[in-house]
This record gives structure tokens, C-alpha cells and sequence, in this order.
RNA sequence: GGGGUGGUAGCUCAGUUGGUUAGAGCGUCUGCCUGUCACGCAGAAGGUCGCGAGUUCGAGUCUCGUCCAUCCCGCCA
């Protein structure tokens, strides 16, 4: 029996007519002498009547039992129609039924509302059920028309999509990585990429001027409910570009998916925010500008305070900041607590706060602060009844990061009292800019590069490499959604002696070391390198906001748990003795 | 590696101060039912309270350890 409709398809056109629909047993109502089955498929949901002698036979259908039916399409009862269905006006009256497969009770109910409740742990065992709630079958599809949005975009922009390979030579800089022993060399790896970074420069050097790909990148770093071990990039690359002509190319290519997906209309440009200003403004460097509760410094205000915490902390060369969590002086002792844990966990010695009631400040700090200091706290931070502000005094890094992380669980409290709205479908993306090139690691004492070693610097700091190193900014670009690092670029080094410059000089890698690791690259760049620059773009990260999730485990058909196993297909395993011996390898757990 | 939350029936959860035979809703199974669409009605089955120790006359409940899931920190050039 061959399918003649999809059941999203009959409509009262199509009555009298003998048609064909095959699918999924989604519910069976047995009347005793009736019987309707809701059939669905990949389309929708057709109402199946089983009145004949085919009613014995329906009656023994489960749930997610697999059927094909052919019967005539029948106006249904006036009063019998479904205004919640769209082919809620007719049904299929069966005369024909085959069952190709009986379901087992399915382990939890693969409805939208029901499935959402079930442990994820469940949902991954089964995740072929899973994949049949209407809800994921939406998100897979999100992921299919905004990867097609993104290809028919760049194909549209002259780009050309190149592949590049997964198994790549190990470079230790960066994120750690999946090694992969060779049989043929013995004692020798390979890498799974990490990016396709060196390789989309290699093809700028290769004339390609206009590379994109959706590229598959592989990082042995601990999970997260945004990071997978295997994860999805939109990468880009393009000669003879400028930062602004990476904006306008990627606004442009978020506009055309928004407006495929979500037929909404993005405004651009989008706003740029230059990293020291978000830090100091939100504490992080991808804020969500969606609600304000900005940080404000108040050095000044206690620089010669009486109060010795904030003086001598701003003396010693850090700073006081705080922020104003308006409206929300009637935060729990427990939540206070949590914050307080959260901020110590960050290096701070307390979380100090000020709470406003009737008039009143109450606070363990407050007998400390003399009038004038109020009176700047007052008009610097907007003070009302029923605010609470939250100080933080430490160097300005720590100082932003407790202060940046604090501001968005008290936003979370906020939104949880009802007297704030965070919505999932106000979009407010912004470019994140002016970083610093290099930043000084305590624990190796030296420089690594912030972004890669391959980001160039912006013209006129570059003088200042061998004086003040920290002084110089990257040509480097973030792209931030609602708190949520999307992507990042940057204008890259095209000149084999600046190149070299920052491996040997400021990242001091030693040079035979930059020989073997970079050495094809460098030599790539003497035969006629173009200026140029792109940008890696989280693929995952925005089908998730696309879908109203933050986990990209929503928008990746199989994802592994925190623990990096596949639950379904229970990965990884131990392999036998003779695969171990072919790849030269010993594991030092006995294998099982 | 560290911190938080959770783990009780197939699923989602409740379980009081440590005290009799561990409950509910949904689902499942059986029977009845020709107009339901979350069908209805009647009945039934279903438990290693994640696992292991400990305290106690007595542990789902308290303590310690451990496993799993999840959120976060570290980590993610």
C-alpha cells in the first residue's frame, strides 16, 4: 500500500475520494463499536474511522504502532468537527488497514507538555521517541531552514563552500582535543579539528577570497548546556575585507535567516559596545542588554572613604563598582545566601549590599558611609524605596565579574517576582569590540593571545607590541545575543614577519617550536598572502535562541550528557586488544 | 577538580518529628461502550524508595561514601 496523502493534507475538496495514509498510531479512542485512530505523521494528524470488520483489528493498535490505511475521505458530523485540527472537518473511513509494526509502550509520553517534564537522561535513552514530540521535530526542522538560510545567503554573497579536514595535527594552544592514533605512523596522532582556522587562511593564500562552511569542530573541554563536545560552526572567511565589511556581511546574514525562520525583521546595524565598556557597564563580555541593572563605579565616590574596606581596596589599585537591583529589597535571607556563594566563588570576600525599606537603609556598611557619600550613592544609582544595591571591592576584573554574574541572578530573582520581563523573542544583538590582543596569564607568567594568535593588531596600538603589550587592541569582534557569545572574528595577521613576531616575541613560543607547529603557515604567507579576516559563528547557539531554548542539546539530533556519553548508543566503550595493537597504543585501565 | 539542585510505581510527583500495610494523577492491563478527539465508565496489576555502608528497637526520612542527570565555577587559543 503506497501513500497517496500526508496527514496534514485532506480537507473537505478531497471527500468521496479513496486515498492512502500510513504513520503513527497517536492515540486510539475504542467506543466499542467505533474506533478512531489518530494517525500522524511527519505533517500533521488525519482522524482514521474503524466501524467495519476492520474494528477488531484497530482494536488491538497501540500508541506509536506504525499502520498504513486506505479508505474514503468522509465529511465528519457538523457537530463532530475539530476546529484544533487542521484536517479537523473530515475523516478517513477505513476499509483497509496494515500494520507494519505493533509499538511497545513508549517509556514516557512523547507529548509537547509531557515530555518536557520527563528527565533528560530518559529522553536521550530513547531519543528516537523523543525526536517524535512535536516540539523537536520543529527544532530539527529550525536547524534545516537556518542552515539553508546561511548557505543560500553566503552562495548569494559569491561565497563558495570548501570543506576542510576533520583529522588535523595536533597544536597544544587552545582547547584541548581529541587525538586520534595513526596505524600507519606508529607513536603518532592526529587531531580532530578544533576549528578550521589555519586552513580557511591557507585558502586566502589559496585565491579562494570568499570561503564559508558549516563545519563540524571538536573540543575535549568539560560540557555545558551551550557547549558539546562536537559542535557546529558557520565559518567565513574573505580577502581584502575590513572589520566593517564583516559587520555589514554578517548582519546580513543574520537578517536573512531571522527573516527565513522567524519571518522577523532584524534592524541593523547592529550596536557595537567596545569590551572595557561592557565590562565596566555589565560586568561581562557578552552582556544581554535586554534589561538594564547597570553596574556604575564608585571609586571616586570612596576614594578617601572612612569606610577602610573600599579605601584601602582602591588604594591597592582596585575599585569599588556596585549596581542597583531595583525593586528587589525583599530578596530571602536563602537567596542573599546563594548570591553570597556565587560572588565568594569568584574570589570576593562578601557580597556588601544596601537594602532600601520605608525611607530606611539597611545595612551592615551603611554606619560607615558619611553623608556626602550617600548623597552620591543616592543620585549615582537611581536609589528608591524597595531597591537593594549590591557593591563589590576588588581589582577591576574580579570587581566586574562578581558584580556581572550578581547582575543576572538578581535579574532571574526579578523576573521570578513578576517585575520584570526577559523576553526570549526580543533579539538585541550587539558587536562586543576593541578587545585586548594580548592578556598576561599569572600562572604561566607570560602572554597568550586572547582571542588567537593570528588576530592582528589595530594599526595604530602597534607600536606599542614590545612596550605595553596589554595596551594593544585586537582587530577582533564578537558577536553577542541576549548574553550569549555567538561568534567571534577578527581581521587576521597576513605578513609572515609580524606573524612571527607574535609567536616568538610576545607569546614566547620558542622558535623551533613555531617552526613545527606553524612553520607551513608562515611559509604560506611569503608566497603573496591577501589582507584578510572572517568570523566562526556557533551554529547551535543560535538554532537554540531561534527554537526559545538556551540548551543546544534541543537542536542536536543526538547530544551527549555532561559526562560526554551517548546515552542511546552508549559511547564511548572499550575497545578490543587487537584494535589497541593496531594502533600501537596501550591504555593504562586494563580494557574490561 | 569544585559548588548547587534532583533521583520514591512505566512517567510526573507527594510522603509531616525516624514509627502500622509507602500514596496520588497520568499511563498500562482486563471488561463494557457506534461519534470520540486528554473519550467515558467499572475493575486490576504495578515499588531493590539510585546503589553501598553506618546510627537506631525501628530509616524513603538522619550520617558518610558512591553512581547518574542537570545547572554553574574552573576549562572552552
Amino acid at each position: 500500500m503506497k501513500r497517496t496523502h500526508h496527514c496534514a493534507q485532506l480537507t473537505p475538496s478531497d471527500l468521496h475520494t479513496t486515498v492512502s495514509l500510513a504513520g503513527w498510531v497517536d492515540s486510539v479512542r475504542d467506543h466499542g463499536g467505533i474506533i478512531f485512530v489518530d494517525l500522524r505523521d511527519r505533517q500533521g494528524i488525519t482522524q482514521v474511522k474503524f466501524d467495519t470488520n476492520l474494528r477488531a483489528e484497530a482494536a488491538l493498535l497501540k500508541a506509536e504502532s506504525v499502520i498504513a490505511v486506505t479508505g474514503k475521505v468522509e465529511l465528519r458530523p457538523e457537530a463532530m468537527m475539530n476546529k484544533n485540527l487542521p484536517t479537523g472537518q473530515v475523516e478517513l473511513d477505513a476499509s483497509e488497514l496494515v500494520v507494519h509494526n505493533i509499538s511497545e509502550t513508549p517509556p514516557f509520553p512523547l507529548t509537547d507538555a509531557g515530555g518536557d517534564k520527563v528527565n533528560e537522561d530518559l529522553r536521550l535513552t530513547y531519543r528516537y521517541l523523543d525526536l517524535r514530540r512535536p516540539k523537536m521535530r520543529k527544532n530539527l526542522l529550525t536547524r534545516h531552514r537556518a542552515t539553508k538560510a546561511v548557505r543560500d545567503y553566503f552562495d548569494a554573497q559569491e561565497f563558495i563552500e570548501v570543506e576542510t579536514p576533520a583529522l588535523f595535527k595536533s597544536t597544544p594552544e587552545g582547547a584541548r582535543e581529541y587525538l586520534v592514533p595513526s596505524r600507519i605512523h606508529p607513536g603518532e596522532f592526529y587531531a580532530l579539528s578544533q576549528s578550521p582556522q589555519q586552513f580557511k587562511q591557507i585558502l586566502m593564500v589559496a585565491g579562494v577570497e570568499k570561503y564559508f562552511q558549516i563545519a563540524r569542530c571538536f573540543r575535549d573541554e568539560d560540557l555545558r548546556s551551550d557547549r558539546q563536545m562536537e559542535f557546529t560552526q558557520i565559518d567565513v572567511e574573505a580577502s581584502f575585507i575590513d572589520r566593517e565589511g564583516i559587520y555589514t556581511l554578517f548582519e546580513g546574514m543574520l537578517k536573512k535567516v531571522w527573516q527565513e525562520v522567524l519571518q522577523h525583521d532584524l534592524p541593523t546595524p547592529f550596536p557595537r559596545l567596545a569590551y572595557h565598556d561592557a565590562m565596566n557597564r555589565y560586568g561581562v563580555d557578552k552582556p544581554d542588554t535586554r534589561f538594564a541593572l547597570e553596574l556604575v563605579d564608585l571609586s571616586d565616590t570612596f576614594k578617601t572613604s572612612g569606610f577602610k574596606v573600599f579605601a584601602s581596596t582602591i588604594a591597592a589599585g582596585g575599585c569599588v563598582k556596585a549596581f542597583n537591583a531595583k525593586g528587589l529589597a525583599d530578596i530571602t535571607q536563602g537567596e542573599i545566601g546563594a548570591l553570597e556563594e556565587i560572588a565568594k566563588s569568584l574570589g570576593a570576600k562578601g557580597l556588601a549590599f544596601i537594602k532600601v525599606e520605608a525611607g530606611e537603609w539597611k545595612s551592615p556598611i551603611v554606619k560607615f558611609f558619611s553623608e556626602a557619600e550617600k548623597a552620591a550613592l543616592t543620585q549615582k544609582l537611581s536609589i528608591a524605596d524597595g531597591d537593594i544595591i549590591f557593591f563589590a571591592a576588588a581589582t577591576w576584573d574580579r570587581a566586574c565579574a562578581i558584580l556581572g554574574r550578581t547582575r543576572l541572578e538578581a535579574a532571574q530573582l526579578l523576573v521570578k517576582r513578576g517585575r520584570m520581563t526577559i523576553r526570549a523573542d526580543q533579539w538585541n544583538f550587539l558587536w562586543v569590540v576593541d578587545f585586548p590582543l594580548m592578556s598576561y596569564d599569572e600562572e604561566t607568567k607570560r602572554y597568550v593571545a586572547t582571542h588567537h594568535p593570528f588576530t592582528a593588531p589595530v594599526p595604530e596600538d602597534t607600536a606599542l607590541i614590545d612596550s605595553d603589550p596589554k595596551a594593544v587592541r585586537g582587530q577582533h569582534y564578537d558577536v553577542v545575543l541576549n548574553g550569549m557569545e555567538l561568534g567571534g572574528g577578527s581581521i587576521r595577521i597576513h605578513q609572515p614577519a609580524l606573524q612571527k613576531k607574535i609567536f616568538e616575541d610576545v607569546l614566547k613560543i620558542p622558535a623551533d617550536v613555531v617552526e613545527s607547529r606553524f612553520g607551513y603557515m608562515l611559509k604560506a604567507f611569503t608566497y603573496g598572502a591577501p589582507p584578510h579576516g572572517g568570523i566562526a559563528f556557533g551554529l547551535d547557539r543560535m538554532v537554540a535562541l531561534l527554537c526559545g531554548t538556551t540548551s543546544i542539546r534541543d537542536v542536536i539530533a543526538f547530544p551527549k550528557t555532561q559526562k560526554a556519553q551517548d546515552l542511546m548508543a552508549q559511547s564511548p566503550t572499550p575497545v578490543t586488544a587487537k584494535q589497541l595493537k593496531d594502533l600501537h597504543i596501550q591504555t593504562v585501565i586494563p580494557p574490561q
